[in-house]
DNA sequence: GACGTTAGCTGAACCGGATAAGCTCAGCCA
DNA sequence: TGGCTGAGCTTATCCGGTTCAGCTAACGTC
């Protein structure tokens, strides 16, 4: 089967190639009989324009990159990514723009990943994720001058574009909240210490602390993954005196602390309270059921696209605010036991 | 920062365009000594050729499309995607082509998807996932002629090139594990009954239940959520006799499965035990551990991309056989409780 | 009836590479 | 010395679109 070109389309219809091309673009120039007879042929052979011919004349890949900077191992654990990827390709295939996914190893290799999409005009914008303090790709971007918009914040994005959620004011709900519950001493496993987030959450959570007044804000950090969620766990439940209550930056950690709590023979919400991030399925799958801080993944992907087509569109680049993660009470959280 | 040329790179070494183009590429024509010139100036101006106008005249898009027909709902939660593409991209990026997702939400879309990406030239080949009895993706991509791996079989692939692992003789060895513990009444929690790794999945497991003289081999299906993984789980434990063991199709629905069978009061693995499938570090996580039947899904995700790249490049369309699962016992199986 | 005006189209240039064909010149041989 | 060869380059063409300049015919205007 060949594929047809527009000069197919040119022929059949008996008019020349910049006709067809007006004609499919909505642009003046053919009358409107003529337009309806070339978009009836177009679609009777079949025709889509070869994106590469539209790329090379037009200056445009029709194409957004994204660089996924996470070792295979935790990638796949946490539904974030998928969640987040899939609320992107939703936004971006209304508008018949593709998605072009890599892998990475570190900052480094995404940069020049970057670099070379750059430079083969394969992708016409990028959306960065897993902002660090002090974060090497953001002037690289700013001096390739590529569209992007960075996820995470606020803060630490230069020129760039932004969409953040208000990680703090979540956090500090949750504390809040475990307080009213009657909670002292809360603990938080906190996840890699030279994301920006995490940054985020924990001065959040020192504020608040001592704010209510309450005992030391012991923050652990780790890498995300069930292992080094349940070692903090431990960690910390071996502490005397005990926290009455954790606060998990994933879901994937809440779990396995959910776990480790159990194991030590402490009884979920009665000797310890939970609360996870990232709300997903997951939460909902366990014994009790986890108290989390959610938000709509799908819509904050879609939300990133949005903003990202506008910047490549040439709207300045702003930085937006996404909804703020929503507190959802469950069975993992309740008023810790009297001693 | 303009985008440098293959024009921009002759001017500097003062030759022609063509010179340039074939010292990059390695093809005869330049002396050794223009041409390490010509890398030179090339590295030091940052030139990567522009993808549009070597697929323009090349006719090589050097990407592979990748569509997901999954709702978002279910897509987040299993690990099993993400891991896939992360070995997919892994052996991609190693010879510089592009992934290119795309979400759709039926196989009709998919059909359209396959289509257009065929038109536009946008992808050099296709992985097709989730295999169904009776796919009408199979004759559509056949009628296309877009090189294309199914990732799924034996059987049901038409003539084009596939990727299977031996899921009937995983399955197996499962239920003879069962059996060996001293299990009579096997039941089972299945995916979506029409994928056609379900299917060979339920003649497997009517097949070694009826060998083995076990009771009805009972399959109830499910759509790998949690919600009905843990429904499913629910009605089969109401039956009388009640099931000692049950098989699920995927993790997620095992842990629904496990949450569901300990707020009945069972204990797992002593008045229940639970196989998953699809092991993963979720598997891990909860308590106790799921035994489950487990392959690497990166290594999956690997191979098959280069079996695709192998048809790109004109090999024959073979059907490849991955490996076949392998079961990890962990505490979630043991001898049936005597009664 | 001569003269703009404009709608509706054509032709050609252009985007940035790959590549076939052609040109130049050194080296070699008769 | 002239002809042949081949290495090493240049030139021109092509891929399939977009877009601009230009052409033609119909129409309105005075």
């Amino acid at each position: 089967m060949k594929r047809p070109t527009i000069a197919d389309v040119a022929r059949r219809a008996g008019v020349s190639k910049g006709a067809v091309s007006y004609a499919l673009n909505g642009q003046p120039g053919v009358s409107e009989v003529t337009r309806q007879r070339i978009l009836a042929i177009a679609t009777e052979i079949g025709f889509s324009p070869s994106s590469a011919a539209r790329a090379l004349s037009a200056a445009t890949a029709e194409a957004v990159g994204l660089a996924l900077c996470r070792p295979a191992r935790t990638l796949g654990i946490e539904p974030f990514f998928m969640a987040l990827i899939s609320g992107v390709e939703a936004e971006l295939s209304a508008r018949s723009y593709a998605l072009t996914l890599q892998v990475v190893a570190d900052h480094d290799a995404e940069i020049a990943v970057y670099r070379r999409w750059w430079g083969e005009r394969r992708v016409d914008g990028v959306l960065v994720c897993d902002l660090r303090t002090d974060d090497a790709r953001i002037p690289a971007l700013e001096q390739l001058r590529l569209p992007a918009v960075v996820i995470g914040g606020p803060g630490g994005t230069g020129d760039l574009a932004s969409l953040w959620s208000d990680d703090a004011a979540a956090l500090t709900e949750a504390v809040e909240y475990l307080v009213a519950l009657g909670h002292r001493r809360i603990a938080r496993v906190g996840g890699l210490p030279d994301l920006r987030h995490t940054e985020i959450r924990t001065d959040a959570f020192e504020a608040v602390c001592r704010r209510l007044d309450l005992a030391e804000a012991v923050t652990v950090f780790s890498d995300y993954t069930g292992e080094e969620g349940g070692r903090a766990t431990r960690r910390l439940l071996s502490t005397t005196p005990r926290p009455t209550a954790v606060i998990y930056d994933n879901d994937v950690m809440a779990i396995a602390g959910l776990s480790v709590a159990q194991e030590m023979g402490l009884t979920v919400p009665a000797d310890l309270s939970i609360v996870a991030w990232d709300d997903s399925p997951l939460c909902r799958l366990v014994h009790p059921p986890l108290t989390a801080l959610g938000r709509d993944i799908s819509a904050y992907g879609a939300h990133a696209a949005r903003h990202l087509l506008g910047v490549i569109a040439g709207e300045p680049a702003t930085r937006a605010r996404d909804e703020t993660p929503q507190l959802t009470p469950r069975g993992s959280t309740a008023p810790p036991r009297q001693r």
